[in-house]
DNA sequence: TGTACATCAGTGAACGCGCGTTCACTGATGTAC
DNA sequence: TGTACATCAGTGAACGCGCGTTCACTGATGTAC
């Protein structure tokens, strides 16, 4: 038997609108407070239906990061068209649209920064695994922008890709906690931290 | 009318346990999924009597930080024996005790680094407030042993000390995720890091 | 075309349970005189 | 010294409430033939 596409599309509306509203609520309450029952209700349809789509909030949390949020911080490292211009083009790019993203999404891009390091394991590594396309689109602009070997300067690229990774999520953090006009301060001393922390690797020797 | 100092020190035993077995339970569920009763029963004292201790669950979080949390992160910064010997010798220092308290209490840890990106604001507020002590040390080891003027490189020491404090966090993190084993790579990690950041910083000019 | 059947998202009633909070009480200890 | 009173951490009973989960059902839609 096969199934209207509606009918899907109509299912499918209503798991997307599960995600947002557990999203609005996690935004205030934190994830793990929330239940069933209460993102049910602000989801407008009846406690026993949330098993139509999630077994339980764990299940609903796991889809949170893998649809919502890899296509969230995925949208950092699409390609841009203009032609890269510096040694930190690149990152200045990701840098420029994740800290956009803090008032465009503020609430998934919360989500995200809290349950990267929350209490749920299985939370931690998927978001981890979202964050790692980031970190890698970070080294491969280093990589292409700084003309180094990527084999021979392995080590250092990946500190510099993890330390550029880490510096841009406290800088969306505090971005969420200051609010929107500290943006532009932030994302400058974010660009100052990574011009830095290159100009330290070429005098370390370990890029050139 | 005095109070007994044994009944004092008897009711601050019981407060405490309160503080240890929180932490015990937030490890693995989350602190904002903890209820009341569920720590007064690993505590073990009848629900009720959780009211002679905290108001409620928000002010037992509050002094987790202020207690706990602040002699933890303030025993990383307290002034070590040894003589400085080395640009980053200071945060080494820091970050040596950093990383051993990710195994002497990973509990309060995982406390700390969660709720400093959690959704209760005013705890992300009392860790910041506790965690720029550490942030406070870091610059102050930069000035002293990089013997650069603290007025003219304001900004850049800023930059640099938020930077070394982020990586710092973010290296707690891995540590406690990935296990003991992992911590003396993340400190090599870290301390190169950091060491690019110096250099950077010099070459740059902005310190000398 | 009509008829019988399958699928499946959504539902309301009902369940047992743990929650936060109130209340009046106990019993140990300290104070007044 | 004894007696009356105050303080206060801890308690058990009780409350109303929201929780997660089960179950049998509805009704719209698609399939078989």
């Amino acid at each position: 038997l096969r199934v209207n596409p509606e009918k899907k599309e109509e299912k499918e509306r209503v798991t997307q609108a599960l995600l947002r509203v557990t999203l609005r609520l996690a935004a205030t309450h934190g994830f793990v407070s929330l239940g069933l029952r209460e993102v049910s209700r602000a989801a407008d349809i009846a406690p026993t239906s949330f098993y139509r789509h999630f077994a339980d909030m764990e299940e609903l949390g796991l889809a949170l990061i893998e649809e919502l949020g890899g296509r969230f911080v995925g949208s950092w490292t699409e390609p841009d068209g203009a032609a890269p211009a510096g040694p930190e083009r690149t990152f200045a790019v990701i840098a420029a649209r994740a800290l956009a993203a803090v008032s465009e999404d503020p609430e998934l891009l919360r989500f995200i920064l809290a349950e990267r390091v929350g209490a749920i394991p299985s939370f931690r590594a998927a978001i981890y695994e979202k964050l790692s396309v980031v970190r890698g689109a970070i080294r491969e602009g280093f990589v292409g922008e700084l003309a180094v070997d990527p084999v021979k300067a392995r080590a250092p690229l990946s500190d510099a890709a993890d330390a550029a990774t880490t510096l841009l999520l406290e800088a969306c953090g505090q971005a969420l906690d200051r609010g929107g006009e500290h943006v532009p301060a932030l994302r400058e001393q974010l660009l100052r931290q990574i011009r830095v922390l290159l100009a330290g690797a070429a005098a370390v020797g370990a890029l050139s």
